[in-house]
DNA sequence: TTGCATGTTCCGGA
DNA sequence: GTCCGGAACATGCA
C-alpha cells in the first residue's frame, strides 16, 4: 500500500462505505490489532457498535465521519490505512486491525504503520474535527484568500496545515504549487492576490480531478507521476526536477517553472 | 544495517 | 501569538 490517503483518496474510503455499509447493520466489529482503537478500550468500542446500523458517511478534510444510529464512528488514515469492502470469506490481510462484519460483507480498516486509528464519539460532532480549517474540496474563494493572505512562512506550509485549510498532503501541495508555477518556498504573505487566485484555481482543479480518480492520478502531465523517478523531469518544460525539505517535508519542484519571488 | 517515508502532535527555540 | 525544525509514533522498504 504505496498510497498515502490524502483528500482524494479519503473520499475514496467514504464512497465505498456509502456504497456498502451505509443503511446496513453492524453484525459483529472484530479488533484484530487495538493499537489502531484510540480513546477508547476495543470491548467498548465493540459494545457501542454491534448491533448499530451505519448512516451516510461524510468526510472533512482526511477525516471519514460515519453516524450510527448511536455513536459516531470517526477514522483517521495516517500514512498507510486504507478502507476496503470485501467478500466474506476472503482472506485476512495482516494489517486489517478492525473489520466490521455485515450481513453480505465485511468493512476492514487496513493499516501497516497504526500512526492514527478509530474513535467513537456520543454524538455526532467531535472535537478531534474542532481545529481543523474549512475542507479542501469545499472552501470558498474569500475564505480561503483571508486565511491565505495573512499566514506568515512558506507558502507550502501553509496549504498542508490542516488548520488553515483540511485535506491537503505532501504530494496534493506539490502537484497544485507546481501547476500554479509557484515556488514551495516562496512566502504567502508576499503574494498579490493574482497569485492567490491561480492558486486556489489549481487547487480546485487538482482536487476535482483526483476526486473522480479517487486518488492523485499519477498519470502522464502531472508531476506526481514523475516525483518518486530520482531523475524525473518537469512534465511540462522537461527540465530536470529539484529536490528539497519545505516545512519538514519531502518536497519536489521544477526549477525553472516555479521560480523563487 | 541504516536511513527514509507522502500524517499528526508536541516541544523548545527564534 | 507565529513560525520552524526536530522528535516521536510503528512499520516496511531500498
Amino acid at each position: 500500500m504505496t498510497v498515502v490517503p490524502e483528500l482524494p483518496d479519503v473520499e475514496g474510503f467514504r464512497r465505498v462505505l456509502a456504497e456498502h455499509a451505509s443503511g446496513r447493520r453492524i453484525r459483529d466489529v472484530e479488533v484484530r490489532d487495538a493499537g489502531v482503537v484510540r480513546a477508547i478500550t476495543p470491548e467498548a468500542l465493540r459494545e457501542q457498535l454491534v448491533g448499530r446500523r451505519f448512516g451516510a458517511p461524510w468526510r472533512h478534510g482526511k477525516w471519514l465521519v460515519t453516524p450510527t444510529d448511536g455513536p459516531t464512528l470517526l477514522l483517521h488514515f495516517g500514512m498507510t490505512g486504507a478502507l476496503l469492502w470485501c467478500p466474506k470469506g476472503e482472506a485476512r490481510h495482516r494489517h486489517d486491525r478492525v473489520v466490521f462484519v455485515l450481513d453480505d460483507g465485511e468493512l476492514r480498516y487496513r493499516d501497516t504503520r497504526k500512526l492514527q486509528g478509530l474513535w467513537v464519539s456520543p454524538g455526532a460532532a467531535d472535537d478531534l474535527l474542532a481545529d481543523l480549517g474549512p475542507d479542501a474540496l469545499a472552501v470558498r474563494w474569500p475564505h480561503f484568500d483571508r486565511r491565505l493572505s495573512g499566514r506568515r512562512g512558506a507558502v507550502k506550509a501553509a496549504l498542508v496545515d490542516q488548520r488553515l485549510l483540511a485535506g491537503l498532503g505532501n504530494l496534493l501541495a506539490d502537484e497544485i504549487l507546481w501547476r500554479a508555477r509557484i515556488h514551495p518556498r516562496r512566502q504567502a504573505r508576499d503574494m498579490p492576490v493574482e497569485e492567490r487566485r491561480r492558486l486556489y484555481e489549481e487547487m480546485r482543479r487538482v482536487l476535482r480531478a483526483a476526486v473522480r480518480a479517487g486518488r492523485i492520478p499519477a498519470r502522464p502531465g502531472w508531476l506526481t507521476g514523475v516525483r518518486d523517478d530520482t531523475a524525473g523531469r518537469c512534465p511540462r518544460c522537461g527540465t530536470p526536477l529539484s529536490r528539497g525539505r519545505v516545512g519538514g517535508r519531502g518536497t519536489v519542484w521544477c526549477p525553472r517553472c516555479q521560480q523563487p519571488d
